[in-house]
DNA sequence: CCGGAAACTTGATCCGGATCAAGTCACGGA
DNA sequence: TCCGTGACTTGATCCGGATCAAGTTTCCGG
């Protein structure tokens, strides 16, 4: 592991509060690698062995069901993965494959269960991390079930312009065939919805958003902060599209 | 709150392991209220001041946007909901309604923030109870991005006759219309697609399902593990329709 | 036992989104 | 730089499921 990877965790959400001595107990079963792109790091059903923290890079979690497949979420630096199904010894419910050339530190999820019965600090760490992946999931869930394919690309663009700090115009953080499967719908239905959007206040070029009509397309998005967030805990939960930078 | 309730609780897996003064503590600032059929315990965007527990009766969590309405779960006796919310200090994700005459424990969010930071026992039931509940979630968003209407409904007809012990015949423990929300369809949707599925092994006669060709069922819904169960504990989380009981 | 509301079914039609099929474009590797 | 692969777009068509509109049944309350 890197010197300065350790502070780096070290300071995240889920580890910030422990004791030292347990941090370090943690640490030292633990190793960094690095994957090239396109590389599946597990597959789903496989035993929760390791703890998963990104440092470097993106990794998209999907599942698979009889030859389909459809991504559940995006994990970008700084964040962990499948802390579930570490904590229940159980099997993945998800897979997971490297967006790009990702590194990534493995924690042996026999240590992370040994150890939040010892620290209560962190078992309280483990608690409010997992409460924000429930309810990240419960949103997704919302916006598939209650929201038109129409309706949740406008609250995608909303939302990202909104986390990237109100911006007009920022690049999108994923590809667009990823970004189809992650709301619910094919890559071809999204670029047709995309260009039927322009009428509604946002346009695309290429990777870049621009939004040209805020209020028109707040109108179609509805944006709704039980759905939407903002919860502050949710981009440490694994379980969102990555925020992004706006342009210039 | 009756005698025979408070072992009850005490017995419930998120109770289970906490210190008896621990226990006492949440259960003085408990009540126990009874409430009749279809009445709104909670709407979304509450701040969540309790959690509950279901000693009697059913209770619907289902979610609203712009006019529309989903059911997200059903919670039976007994178990909890919410707790999530509860932890973060946050408002619910979902609201809650009564389906028939019930009887809920409400244990103030205060207190369970309180204990959980003083009982490292009961800070690994709520995370064992929270990881369940983030894994049942994420079944029931692989099972709406991944499986058809058809898909879906098969699935869950398999499912609970595997629950209540490979039965053929048993009845659904909820209304029609209520599982078509709960499986993310109409009731019109449902009701067509139950007649098409005679041709798949499985029929039914007002609200009992008798299943005709077991083998034909599963060639169907391809049960699977990773998003049908079974997960112990998925069945204290809160999020799923309940178990039945078989006929005869 | 009766009346009415709500659940459920059935039918007709519509529409969103999927699928199939060509393209075109952009990027990364040789 | 060129090539090839994969992402993206665009078009034509199809289909699952929604919607709208009546019935019909069930069940609860009076």
């Amino acid at each position: 592991m890197r010197p300065h990877e350790l502070p780096e965790i070290r300071h995240l959400p889920l580890f910030r509060d422990m004791m030292q001595v347990h941090f370090e107990t943690l640490m030292l079963g633990a190793y960094a690698q690095s994957f090239p792109a396109g590389l599946e790091l597990m597959r789903q059903g496989d035993p929760a062995d390791f703890l998963h923290v990104v440092m470097e890079g993106q990794v998209e979690l999907f599942s698979q069901w009889g030859g389909r497949e459809c991504t559940m979420a995006v994990v970008r630096p700084v964040g962990t993965f499948i802390l579930a199904a570490c904590i229940k010894d159980a099997p993945y419910l998800m897979s997971a494959r490297t967006l790009e050339r990702s590194r990534i530190i493995l924690v042996p999820s026999s240590d992370v269960r040994a150890v939040f019965r010892r620290d209560p600090d962190f078992a309280v760490s483990v608690i409010q991390e997992l409460a924000g992946a429930y309810r990240s999931v419960v949103r997704h869930a919302k916006g598939l079930k209650l929201r038109t394919s129409r309706e949740r690309i406008a609250s995608y663009l909303l939302r990202q312009s909104v986390l990237a700090g109100n911006v007009a115009s920022y690049h999108l953080p994923v590809e667009k065939r990823l970004l189809a499967s992650y709301l619910g719908m094919t890559p071809e239905n999204l670029s047709r919805a995309l260009k039927t959007l322009e009428a509604d206040g946002v346009k695309l070029d290429g990777m870049r958003v621009i939004i040209t009509d805020r209020a028109s397309l707040a109108a179609l998005a509805q944006p709704d902060s039980l759905i939407d967030g903002p919860d502050p805990d949710a981009l440490h939960a694994g379980v969102n599209l990555p925020p992004v930078s706006g342009d210039r």
